[in-house]
Order: structure tokens, then sequence, then C-alpha cells
DNA sequence: TGACACACGATTGGATCCAAAATCCAGCCT
DNA sequence: AGGCTGGATTTTGGATCCAATCGTGTGTCA
């Protein structure tokens, strides 16, 4: 995933655009605040500016940026009290999107989600932890071919993607081990494709994140 | 609510053009796979191209539209699994955002609610109930201060517009006292601000449409 | 010295123009 | 007669150009 833009895009400039910057706000390289100026990211991409508003007004209707007219765009800043809506929005849609998903997971699916689970438990990196645990909990959804089911719980991930860095980066790491546990129960659910049990632990997971990042309030204080 | 479009718009024809669109669907319109082009609606509104593009992109991301390169813009048709999925996440979004909502909500919100809910025990026109029963419940979440929450409610609600008037049409009508009932009791939950009762009555109120959707499978068969 | 006003630069919003892709229709060949 | 191929028309995608708005900095006046 968000390998290489390259210039081939063949059909869609603005789409190009949009993941671009959608990359650039997932890897946090842009943050809550920062401006977004078209012309400077028309450049970047050597396309014009048409692309790049296109691409903008994607990205409002995702909640990634947000607009004010003649002002420019910006990358929102959530509130604690956003973020934990946010977190209660996943642990209701997420659980639903995993039951849609179970009966069509293949087997091939439950051994790659295996190996990612693996990869999580041997790996110390941060930025490699949120790659690796969004691909295991997107993983576990991807028998569901409702669109727009995904594209919401895409969407919760995507605008507090900021903040569950920050978080992790705060020494979330030391609690690794139930991350791991929690992974594990689930996984084992969705194996034996028992969607009460891997409806629960979903929600338990979720659940817990969202009360330990509560207890992190430093994670919403730093304006710029 | 859609009365005059006219020619202000100051500050922003893009989503002048993207209400416009929108309002178009919701009061069917513009049905489930019909073609939007580019040029008709531009001259329809006066404008140029360019803010149609953006309006599309934005009722794309939205839901109420979907996009193929070079292909263009057309209404979505969703099959009958996919609205029941829909109402799935009704169900579990909606008590959320009136639980968000109700500690919020004044006495002359309730007073409000009561009038819009009296209007629908008098009302007899179909299109009317549409918007009524949208106000009564979206009122409801109108404490709710959380744009992502909110965002999400209106699409689940604005993308399934289609088959709710095509399913009251068909005879929903008849169990209108059900309606009734139910949206007093949910009512009555509101003014008293007690969450889970609320919570409650709303999913039982959705998951009831859900179920009586599903027993008229001729709402989704009208290919044109 | 401080506050207001004006003007300039920077940036966004909108329109027109050009290129590329898709659709449609007619003609041709089998 | 039917299907396939080719071009003409329609429609979308992208770039450049112009207008309107915002922010900023400076200068002037009380």
């Amino acid at each position: 995933m968000s390998t290489t833009i390259s210039t081939d895009g063949v059909g869609a400039a603005s789409a190009r655009v949009a993941a671009y910057l959608r990359d650039l706000i997932l890897r946090d390289e842009l943050k809550p605040g920062d401006r977004i100026r078209q012309e400077d990211i028309a450049d970047r991409l050597g396309a014009s500016r048409l692309p790049v508003r296109e691409a903008l007004r994607m990205l409002e209707a995702e909640g990634l940026t947000e607009h004010r007219t003649n002002k420019g765009a910006r990358v929102p800043r959530l509130s604690m009290h956003e973020v934990d809506v946010v977190y209660r929005m996943r642990e209701r849609l997420e659980p639903l999107a995993l039951t849609e998903s179970l009966p069509l997971l293949s087997g091939d699916d439950h051994a790659r989600l295996e190996g990612v689970q693996q990869q999580i438990e041997a790996n110390t990196d941060l930025d490699r932890f949120l790659e690796l645990d969004r691909e295991f909990h997107l993983g576990t959804y991807s028998g569901c071919h409702i669109d727009s089911l995904n594209a919401m719980v895409t969407r919760l991930w995507n605008s507090t993607q900021h903040y569950r860095r920050a978080f992790v980066a705060m020494g979330g790491q030391a609690r690794m081990w139930v991350v791991n546990a929690e992974h594990r129960l689930l996984l084992d659910a969705v194996v034996r494709r028992d969607p009460a049990d891997a409806e629960r632990f979903l929600e338990g997971h979720i659940r817990r994140t969202r009360i330990e990042l509560g207890h992190h309030p430093a994670v919403f204080g730093e304006q710029r």
C-alpha cells in the first residue's frame, strides 16, 4: 500500500493527488492545523491546480481536511471528546463489518492475518506498528463488500491516525502485550468464524484503547 | 429546507451546485442509475463546468453519486443487501448520536419535536412524510455537535432515501400507526432524558423498518 | 507612540480553451 | 442479414488565464 505514486496514474490525476495527500496526512507529514496550499501540491506532483482542488474536495468529504471559502484547506484539529466519539463509532461499526466479513474469509485470508499478527509481535518500530495494526484490522474486514461500510470504517481510522500515533509514541508501547492478547483472541474467533466472540473481542479492544487514550490528554494539547 | 437556490451563493458556487444535486437526488428527480452530465447541470445553474465537477467529487465521497473515469457520474443503484447493511449501520450509529445529543436538548427543542410529530400524525402526503420523518429524527440528534458523526448519519439517510420512498409508496403507509407509536415512545424517552430507553426505542424503530423493507424485494427490482 | 487605513502580495475561486477518451452511427465485409 | 471496423460527435479530464478575496506590512495621522 502507498508504494509508488510515480507518474503512471492512468486515468485519474485527481485520484492520484488525493492518494498523495491522504498518504501525507496518514504518515503525519501533514499534521492537524497545517495549511495545504494548492499550488504547492500542484507543483510537487507536476500537475495543475485543478486536480488538486478536486482532491481537496474529496478529502474534505472524507474528513481528512477542512475547507473555508477563500481561506484554503487545513488538516482539522480534533478535540479529545471528538476522538472519543469517533472511537465509540468504531466500537459500533467495526463489529458489524467484521460480522459481515467473517463468513467470506478464506483459509488463505486467515493465514495472511496470522502472518501480520506475527509481524506485529516481532516488531519494535512505531510507524511500522501503525501500518501493521491497520493491515490486521482492515484485513479482518476484507470479506465485507459493502462499499459504504468499508468507506466509513476507513475514514474513522484515517481521521484519528495522528492521535493514535501520538498515543503509541507516549508509552502506549508498554502495554503492547495487551494488544497482542486481544489480537490473538480476536484472530482465533475469526478463524473459528464465531461472530459473537469476534464482535465482543473487537469491541473490547477498541473500547480499551479509547479509555487509555482518555488518560493521555497531552495527546490533544499540542498546538504549534 | 431546499427553498430558494437563487443566485446568491456568495462564496461557494461548488457548494451551491452540490446542494442542488443533493436536493434533486433526495427528491427522487434523479434516480438510481441516472447519469449526470456536467454541462447539463452547469447550464441549468448558469455556472461553468468546474464547480459542477467539484460538487460531483463531494457527492461521490458522500455516497450520493458514483464516478468512473472518462465515463461520468451516475446515481448508484443499491442492492437489497446493501440497503440492509446501511440500516444495520444506522441501528448502531444513530443511538450513539442520540445519547450524545440527549443531555443538550432544551425544552424548546422538545416542543419543536412534539410539533413535528403532531404534523406527522396529521399528514397524509408521501413526500411530506419523508420530510417530516427526517426532520424528526435528525432533530433528536441536533444536540450532538460531533461533525463526523452528524455527517455519517446524514449520509446514511441520504443514500437510502430513494428506497425509503419506494417502500412507503408500496403500502408502508398502512402501518403508520406503528411508526407513530414508536415515535411517541422515543420522544417520551427524549423528554425524560433517558438514554437507555431512547437508544432501545430508536434501535427497535430502525430495526423494524429494516425488516419490513426486507419483505418488499420489489423496491429494489426496478431497473429502467 | 499607538492605532487605523490603505495598498500590495499571496492565494483561492471561476471561466474558457484544448486534449483525450468513450459513445454512437454508418458503412463495409463476410 | 448480421457482426465488425472505422470515423464523427459527445462528454469528460486537465491546463492556463482572469477576477475576487484575504492577510500583511507599512505609512500616516492623531
